[in-house]
RNA sequence: GGCCCUGUGGCGGAAUUGGCAGACGCAGCGGACUUAAAAUCCGCGGCCGCGUAAGCGGUGUGUGGGUUCAAGUCCCACCGGGGCCA
């Protein structure tokens, strides 16, 4: 078969552009392959406008075949950066796209889409910067981005792209924030409900509630929330104020304010980070040492309205369904330490002074067995109580030192050595001894953790110990340590015996007691005085949703003129984000949201909003709420939409979810070679714990960096619509992969400063120089930025070899999960490769197909090898060594230099075919047009993954080492079938291993078949 | 400070279950082809010592111990690099 034959398309003759006296027109040179890549792209251009290519038909569309198996493999969707691609999106996109081509092949329905994460502050600073639409600058970036991932020919079904600032798309975004809004957490069935039930619930039995004021509702009914989980379920942490009343006897605003409190996306009054230059608000994850992670601005700590939502109500079982995903155990033990979970006591102590009466402090602790140790109290400067005694005239040191703390970041607070505080004046009774002990306010306790007071126990906290000492408090040693003598000078921490721990007038008595079985008795105690209790406490805090910027979601709420506060019908979204002339966020020291400009848009009335008039009269006017929605929000649930992502009817379709979510787990035998018998069993139609697997997209691949937000975020918003019966699966992701980073070179001087890659001049053995002063520098690995003009873009790299090595190249550079570093110089090896390849099949000068005519029995076997090697080590992700044994093969089967003789070397038709085949997934331009010239039209990707025989993978002989003592002293063939008896009397007469042994018959022989001998002497 | 990951030639890495360390690629060296160069093809290659050579001996996976017939792989301690939580 000659090239002639299917030259139809007037390029396959097309020499390569080298000038007139080139010999060899169809050498695979970049320019060949870049023309030949952008071929294939083009006629797949032109299948994908005529509703072919990549497309992959849902259940129901014409073209599906509900008999093969489906596989949905997700990449996480960029952000488009004015920037472009760097390398290490197609990282993480080749893998993914190698294991799709090879699931295609073996007969798997698979979901690959792509699309965009567009909302967000990046998308918004660089259009602040650039002076541009925000929606311009995306959209333009989109495009580029397109463009840059279509070059790679990545097998994505484009026709399943979306933006989450399509407003089809973030209107399902504000639906799910509606569920939340509508839905509350029960803590019986410790899922999310319908708030209507819980509504109904209280008229029925016309429940007795606590009326409280609409701000201390929502933190008061989000720490019963967390309590719930705990045996103190009854205990209000904090100091709560509220007049308890049966529903019927409340008003109307009452309810409502007491329903708010349960809400799962509320509203709550928080001490949040608000970074002035930014004009936003900050998630604690989004600061980094007191200045905000994005540009480095300083955060100030304030008081504002926020929407919020109940995480902390799935804190449980965010942390225990960790066990059911298959993902990297670094990821999932950053979870659960994130979620933080830590099992201590809640204790109440009775506070009284000067200004304040019948109060209580509630601390959580996790040593309720050292509490006679607790000589002093500490609560956080923002705490209630310090505002309630400066409000009533607290002393104005007392009023200094609260302003001044105020703005100190959590980690100065916590890590400066010299501990700040003052007295309170106030005091509490210590429960277990009776005393009075002073209550102090020091920065050193956080707001943030707890309850936002401790209990010191100076004795055994080092930073109790330390304040103690500062401010010269009482030091009571309760817990002898075995092995760490008490000195009073340092604090001992640990587990030991109780001390000291014993009162007749409380009924309290550890003495003697294990740290363990004190706590037991302190808690039992507690709670028969009912005065605290069990209590399971969590670092993961609720999360804060609002931010103060104009490039987000609108939230689909609008306030009334007391500022009460009502939801857009679910069926008058989108609330669309209205067009403004200067979107800029408003620099000051009070939060302004940009949208607060949008008058027009902001003052409407309940109806033309779309309240539901049951709520409120249509001609009401009313304010729309002008925070947005953080970049998170769009990123939680694209992996859903693209299941169906045109649906104007449901945010997905659910049988669209079912099919692509829902699965059965893998049998414990199927072992790689799952297509055929995966799909005799009918897919499952809905959940069952024992049967299926609990996450729905079967392979996800993304960086790191996202293991704990992203990744939480998303399973949080996945449980609610599990529990409210939106999707199938509890969990969102079966299993997870992180791609390692990929780094760069910079150079090191002996002073350790750093210089330009560009800067520096290679002198052989080695060595580098700094080119300016001729300094000997170090080569290191560092990450990839402007300043060290090490960055690599990834137009160039396909310009100057395409696209199919640079493919290869990324995914030859090392293990997929490892951070490895970029090195230009190396990528030529791939290229040889594909060189080869080429050659191995095509004549360089006339093109036409090169084929041996017998298959030669060793390559024949290589092949198989080959391709079972490769299918494995896709299954596990292992590309580099799958594509070193595709090299393998190639130079096995390489020609010598006169490439013309087609009797010597190279591969029959057949195996071409086959190897071809196997080439496609890694790259698939070059694999294409192989398989076309040799007579498969219309590229691979119809084609099954090659078979091989078993048998051919095993060897009649085998070389087996003979060592002595361990040491490697000969090496015998043996037949692979021969018995360990046989083997031991070859190797102990073998000419090379007698000299080695001692007079004595050997001790032993271990003999392992296959293998190799070792003689113990 | 605690937990986790990681350390293999000049470089990237391989060794999937404790079983011949260094596959494959880059860079390097030698040869063939060529007027020459590039390209291509063939070959060499951890380090040290001996040998003209094929080869032989020793040593070798961050350091030091241990388990084992056998350790890059398992255990303990330490050192360096990275991450997470403090």
């Amino acid at each position: 078969m000659s090239a002639a034959n299917h030259a139809t398309d007037g390029h396959a003759r097309t020499p390569g552009p080298q000038g007139g006296a080139n010999e060899t027109p169809f050498r695979y040179t970049a320019p060949f392959a870049n023309a030949t890549e952008e071929r294939w792209q083009a006629r797949l251009e032109q299948a994908e406008a005529a509703g072919g290519g990549y497309r992959q038909p849902n259940p129901g569309e014409p073209g599906f075949d509900a008999s093969r198996p489906k596989f949905y493999c997700l990449d996480m969707f960029p952000y488009p950066s004015g920037a472009g691609l760097h390398v290490g999106h197609p990282e993480g996109y080749t893998a993914t796209d190698i294991i799709c081509r090879f699931k295609k092949m073996k007969g798997f329905n698979v979901l690959h889409p792509m699309g965009w994460d567009a909302f967000g502050l990046p998308a918004e600073q660089y259009a602040i910067q650039t002076g541009v639409h925000p929606e311009v600058t995306t959209k333009k970036a989109i495009d580029n981005f397109r463009r840059q991932l279509k070059r790679f020919g990545f097998m994505y079904d484009w026709s399943r792209e979306f933006a989450t600032i399509d407003p089809d798309y973030y209107k399902w975004t504000q639906w799910i924030w509606l569920l939340a809004y509508n839905a509350w957490f029960d803590p019986k069935v410790k899922a999310a409900r319908p708030i209507s039930e819980l509504e109904a619930a209280l008229v029925s039995e016309d429940r007795e509630i606590t009326a409280m004021s609409a701000d201390s509702a929502a933190s008061g009914a989000a720490s019963s929330a967390s309590g719930a989980t705990s045996s103190a379920s009854g205990a209000r942490v904090g100091v709560g104020v509220g007049v308890t009343k049966r529903w019927s006897a409340c008003t109307k605003r009452e309810r409502q304010v007491y329903l708010d409190g349960f809400r799962l996306a509320y509203l709550g009054t928080q001490t949040v980070n608000w970074c002035a230059k930014l004009g936003t608000v900050l998630a604690n994850e989004e600061i980094i040492d007191g200045r905000s992670e994005r540009g480095g601005h300083p955060v100030v700590r304030m008081p504002l309205k926020q929407w919020m939502f109940r995480i902390t109500s799935y804190a449980d079982r965010l942390l225990a369904d960790l066990a059911l995903v298959e993902w990297p155990d670094s990821t999932r033990t950053m979870q659960s330490e994130w979620i933080g979970r830590s099992e201590g006591a809640e204790i109440r102590f009775e506070v009284d002074g000067a200004h304040v009466e019948n109060e209580f402090l509630s601390v959580f602790t996790t040593r309720p067995d050292t509490l006679f140790g607790a000589t002093y109290m500490v609560v956080a400067p923002e705490h209630s109580l310090i505002a309630r005694v400066v409000a009533r005239g607290g002393d104005a040191r007392l009023t200094e030192y609260v302003a001044w703390a105020k703005n100190r970041s959590d980690i100065d607070r916590q890590e400066s050595k010299k501990k700040t505080g003052v007295s309170t004046g106030l005091f509490a009774v210590n429960p277990a001894t009776g005393a009075r002990i002073p209550v102090w306010t020091a920065d050193y306790v956080l707001m943030g953790y707890g309850t936002g007071a401790i209990m010191a126990v100076p004795a055994h906290d080092e930073r109790d110990f330390e304040f103690a000492k500062e401010f010269a408090l009482p030091v009571l040693q309760v817990v002898d340590i075995a092995g760490v003598a008490w000195t009073g000078e340092t604090a001992t921490s640990g587990e030991g015996r109780a001390i000291n721990s014993a009162n007749t007038a409380s009924g309290l008595s550890m003495n003697g007691m294990s740290t363990a079985d004190a706590k037991r008795a302190a808690i039992a105690w507690l709670e028969a005085k009912g005065i605290g209790g069990l209590r399971i406490n969590y670092r993961l805090r609720d999360w804060l949703f609002s931010r103060q910027r104009y490039w987000g979601e609108p939230f689909p709420v609008v306030y009334d003129a007391e500022g009460n506060h009502y939801p857009v019908s679910m069926t008058a979204l989108p609330v669309a984000l209205p067009p403004l002339a200067d979107y800029r966020p408003i620099e000051s020291s009070t939060p302004q949201p940009p949208l607060a400009k949008a008058r027009d848009w902001t003052h409407t009335t309940a109806g033309a909003a779309g309240v539901d008039p049951a709520l409120l009269p249509a001609d009401t006017a009313v304010v729309r709420e002008t925070n947005t929605m953080p970049g998170w929000a769009g990123s939680c649930w694209y992996y859903l939409r693209y299941c169906s992502p045109k649906d104007a009817q449901a945010f997905v379709d659910p049988a669209a979810e079912r099919y692509w979510m829902l699965s059965r787990k893998k049998s414990a035998k199927g072992t790689g070679e799952s297509s055929a018998d995966a799909a005799s069993v009918a897919a499952p139609t809905s959940y069952d714990a024992a049967t299926c697997h609990a996450g729905g997209v079967d392979l996800y691949v993304g960086g790191s960096e996202h293991a704990v937000l992203h990744l939480l975020y998303a399973r949080f918003w996945h449980k609610m619509l599990f529990d409210l019966g939106k999707v199938s699966t509890p969990e969102p992701m079966g299993k997870l992969f992180h791609q390692g980073l990929i780094t760069s070179h910079a150079y090191q001087r002996a002073d350790r400063t750093l210089v330009p890659i560009d800067e520096v001049e290679e002198r052989g053995e080695g060595q580098c120089v700094e080119k300016a002063t001729g300094e000997q520098v170090t080569q290191i690995v560092a990450k990839m930025s402007k300043s060290l003009r090490n960055v690599v873009n990834p137009d160039d790299v396909i310009a100057e070899y395409g696209a199919d090595t640079f493919r290869l190249y990324e995914m030859y550079m090392g293990p997929l999960e490892a951070s490895k570093p970029w090195n230009t110089r190396d990528i030529i090896g791939v290229f040889r490769f594909l060189q080869r390849a080429w050659r191995l099949a095509v004549d360089e000068r006339t093109g036409d197909v090169l084929c041996a005519a017998v298959a030669d029995a060793t390559i024949e076997k290589q092949l198989h090898r080959t391709i079972a090697k490769v299918g494995e080590d896709i299954e596990r992700l292992s590309f580099n060594t799958a594509i070193a044994a595709m090299i393998e093969l190639v130079n096995a089967a390489t020609r010598p230099s006169d490439m013309t003789d087609a009797t010597k070397g190279g591969m029959t038709h057949d195996q071409l075919v086959r190897f071809a085949c196997v080439l496609w997934p890694f790259a698939p331009h070059i694999a294409d047009e192989l398989g076309e010239r040799l007579g498969v039209a219309g590229g691979l990707h119809g084609m099954q993954w090659p078979a091989f025989d078993p048998a051919m993978l095993v060897d009649s002989e085998v070389e087996i080492a003979v060592q002595v003592q361990g040491k490697v002293r000969a090496r015998i063939t043996v037949p692979t079938a021969a018995s360990a008896a046989e083997i031991e009397a070859m190797a102990l007469a073998h000419p090379q291993v007698l000299p080695h042994l001692g007079e004595k018959p050997p001790k032993k022989v271990v003999v392992v078949p296959g293998r190799m001998v070792n003689i113990v002497l």
